[in-house]
DNA sequence: TCTTAGCACTCGCACTATAAGAGTGCTAAC
DNA sequence: GTTAGCACTCTTATAGTGCGAGTGCTAAGA
């Protein structure tokens, strides 16, 4: 229903947009190369964009911005991925470089070399840890009613709390409590843990065994207590860098979202597979009505799954945020899946 | 060298501006309780505080804010430490109610209350780790040619880290070489184990045990390899919270430096015993020349010792933090110490 | 000699007026 | 259908004005 012209110059206000940051005139418009028209006819056909809700303007006598509406046409319909540049491949390909063999590393990396690319704050999701098989209990006895629960699992991925053991519990009554544990639960995923450590305790307790009871179980209250998400950042203050973020109001509130892991589902949705483009008011969160966010999954082996999100202003440079991640995607399916399998 | 009357109104002066962040006038002051002389009396005075260093005016006809003399003098000789009110110390406490048994748990809670009492940043510095004790040293093998080497000192600390293996090398061969490792090292602190490491590895080596020569060096490198800094922030985005700063670079460049773990040394001089007070350019960073630093240690036993510091403006409550630092670090010290001991 | 009332003076700030500039929408001619 | 021309709108920058808060100084009073 756009007719060619609209189309091209819905594009290359578009463009002309996120490169400046400055409302776009029809002046200014006609002089770019690849325009062969008149600066009226420019406006008349920017009027009939603005008409259908590609274009605004932000007062009267301004030039225009892309509304959501534009913004949201542009990616879906104008973007042009093209290839990334080799300076830009060359620093994504340095992430790898020192051949990191911990995912959790890996994935760090990533998001600080990915923000300082892209000048926006990134958000990785390293894989569901809970759906890691456990590989080896341990109990580290530290003084006489103290001791470190460690689980090891399949993935190298370590979770360690301190926990409570009853008084006088000798070390090698608390050696044949984690043989006991090993035997059963290697080969349990995390999220089944809990569960399987509940039946355990009862079946335990069933035997009269009190005391090994009461050190299961309060093995199971720490184990199950959450640590911190595998949520990665970088670039978390690159926001004010953004010549679109002034009110500190704003940004406070912007910056205050995206630590809040709580938060994290509602930026980054779950199970989504592939690239996705969330445009302003098209984010669940209110925070971020002025952000765009683009995400992307990775693949860790056939099963698992991680997430990268780049969070920028509405005016983000889509064509080159959506080749990085694409080409991020890739290499990071493949680093660390190479690591997962080895 | 000053009298009573210019004590009284600097003191006043002070805390008027530290409360309500605006220029103080004389005829403001002249109607405080406590002030029983004229406006004009206060004039003069003020005159002179401010011939002497100690006030200053933000242009000609303005009221009087103090100079970082000003502040340094009403730190030195002003402050009259107050006892907490009992909500502050009722939230101090609450850092402790839950009996948690981690050293770095405890910490990671006090900083965040502690910044949300004070709406200022807290850092806070754990322990030294490399000075604690190895606890225990275990492998476990993940696949063929990658293990995850795990240490956990006696703190209840548990560093751990995927390092690759000899290929080939079974599970009996490395249960051998981890028994040798805790029977060489357990007792070592994190310090020493570099070398002690190194000297493990040249003795396997003279032994002809080529194999587990590679996996002591390799299982060296992982050990040291530096790991996060044991630094722990609070309400890193209250500095966009006060009036006093404003311009979005020097907030940036503020962040910056304080997410900057190089940098802590700096912010937090190592070693400093007690409470330490630095104002404005007082600090050794220049991005921190309009902020104050409030720092003071604590000790866990009788040999390790950790910092807890605010960043806020200049213009900031320091009577009020200076008791919340000093109650929190006692309370801080006697539960670390009894977590520790226990 | 110290204190204070009085007063002229200085700025910052908020408000208004004005001019320049960028951009628009509309009309009429091509 | 396209475009030149032009009146119009609105922002931004700059200057001018009045008000208010606050100062410094002077001179009178204690």
């Amino acid at each position: 229903m756009l007719t060619e012209r609209q189309l091209l110059i819905l594009k290359v206000t578009v463009d002309d947009y996120i490169q400046s940051a400055q409302p776009v005139g029809s002046n200014q418009l006609a002089k770019k190369s690849g325009i062969s028209f008149s600066s009226a006819t420019i406006r008349n056909e920017m009027a009939d964009l603005e008409g259908m809700g590609f274009l605004e303007k932000t007062h009267t006598s301004s030039g225009r911005i892309p509304s959501e509406r534009g913004y949201r046409y542009y990616v879906d319909h104008l973007l042009t991925p093209r290839p990334l540049p080799k300076e830009d491949i060359i620093q994504l390909r340095s992430i790898f470089e020192d051949k990191i063999s911990e995912t959790e590393e890996v994935i760090k990396r990533s998001a600080m070399i990915l923000s300082e690319l892209t000048n926006y704050t990134s958000i990785l999701l390293g894989p569901d840890v809970r759906r890691h098989i456990v590989k080896k209990l341990s109990i580290v006895p530290l003084t006489t009613n103290s001791a470190v629960a460690i689980i090891v699992t399949d993935s190298g991925h370590v979770e360690n709390r301190v926990f409570p053991i009853p008084e006088g519990l000798n070390p090698s009554e608390i050696e044949k409590m984690v043989n006991i544990l090993n035997e059963r639960l290697v080969g349990v995923s995390l999220y089944d843990l809990h569960t399987r450590l509940e039946q355990e305790t009862m079946m335990v307790m069933k035997q009269h065994m009190e005391r090994y009871g009461e050190l299961f179980s309060t093995f199971r209250q720490a184990v199950i207590l959450p640590r911190e998400k595998n949520v990665y950042y970088g670039g978390k203050l690159n926001i004010l860098n953004q010549p679109d973020f002034h009110d500190l109001h704003k940004i406070r509130s912007l910056m205050d979202v995206m630590e809040e892991s709580e938060h994290i589902p509602m930026i980054i949705p779950v199970g989504n597979q592939g690239l996705h483009i969330r445009i302003g008011s098209e984010n669940a969160l209110s925070a971020m009505e002025d952000c765009s966010v683009i995400t992307v999954s990775y693949d860790i082996g056939e099963e698992q799954t991680g997430s990268i999100a780049i969070v920028g202003p509405k005016r983000m440079d889509y064509k080159r945020i959506v080749s990085l991640l694409d080409t991020l995607s890739g290499d990071l399916s493949k680093e660390l899946t190479r690591i997962f399998r080895k």
